[in-house]
DNA sequence: TTAAAAATGCAACAGTGTTGCAATACAGGT
DNA sequence: ACCTGTATTGCAACACTGTTGCATTTTTAA
């Protein structure tokens, strides 16, 4: 099924005009076969045989993050973790991070059309949301 | 006005059982006397002349939070901000942080009443908000 | 096939935060 | 005021994530 993912990715990859390269498909290729939010540690671990340079795995993880195809979450034990943008996860959205495990997924809706109030001046661009607690293996 | 800070820096302190040390007098003093939360270089800047070591002020930091007498505050540049627990700031609440200058400041409220469903097996424990915009100086 | 442009690999670096340990300061009893 | 056990400090070294510069390789388009 891995290589399902490599076309798809392919796919991605070309239609935002970027250059098709090896590492391009095979870390994205990873990103949409992956159920949670991963960090680059973890990425560059699945590829434990096959060499990946890890400047080259953060460079390729900015371009698909700048190229919109993925998406990264920032996390209070300061790494980022990183998730295909498949489906329901091209919009914003709120996230869920294990307290124990680490486990960080994404969650569907961003319940967040209630009114809070910025101070007077101030302008509102994005919100960020994580609810933290534990995952169904650590409750 | 500082010296008031330091007395009620000192209470703040002495009530929780812990030891007076002058580090931690100041530390607390400096960040009641702080109107948003700032960083560790921050913080270390603002003693610039005195002397202060990286590392005690790293371990006070801690002291401080796990005494409950301020809060720091996660971000997506990686880089935990403090902040006094006064009043208003001692139950959950959200934060702003400006994507033009960094500042962070605490919002009084934290708009919980959304009901955010998490999957089946999950349990709840916090939830971290911070709204991401343009502060007074910077819209 | 060729050449320009983009991406890669490697080494060195930067920033934030941590750990081990000897020296020092605090608090409580005398 | 002095002693003493213990918490805290200061310092050096370290760990980890992420970045930068630059020479080499790969990709794409002519
Ligand atoms: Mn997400
Ligand atoms: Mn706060
Ligand atoms: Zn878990
Ligand atoms: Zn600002």
């Amino acid at each position: 099924m891995l290589s399902n993912f490599r076309v798809t990715a392919e796919e991605m990859i070309r239609s935002h005009g970027g250059r098709v390269t090896d590492s391009r498909k095979r870390i994205l290729a990873l990103l949409l076969s992956e159920k949670n939010a991963i960090t680059h540690r973890e990425i560059e671990s699945r590829f434990s045989n096959d060499q990946l340079d890890r400047v080259t795995l953060y460079r390729v993880l900015q371009w698909l993050v700048d190229n919109g195809l993925i998406h990264k979450i920032t996390s209070d034990d300061h790494v980022w973790r990183y998730h295909a943008n498949q489906d329901a996860y091209r919009h914003q959205h709120a996230h869920f991070k294990c307290t124990k495990c680490a486990k960080v997924v994404c969650l569907e809706d961003m319940p967040s059309d209630r009114k809070l109030s910025l101070p007077a001046g101030y302008r509102f661009q994005t919100i960020e949301l994580t609810v933290k607690g534990l995952c169904e293996h650590c409750a």
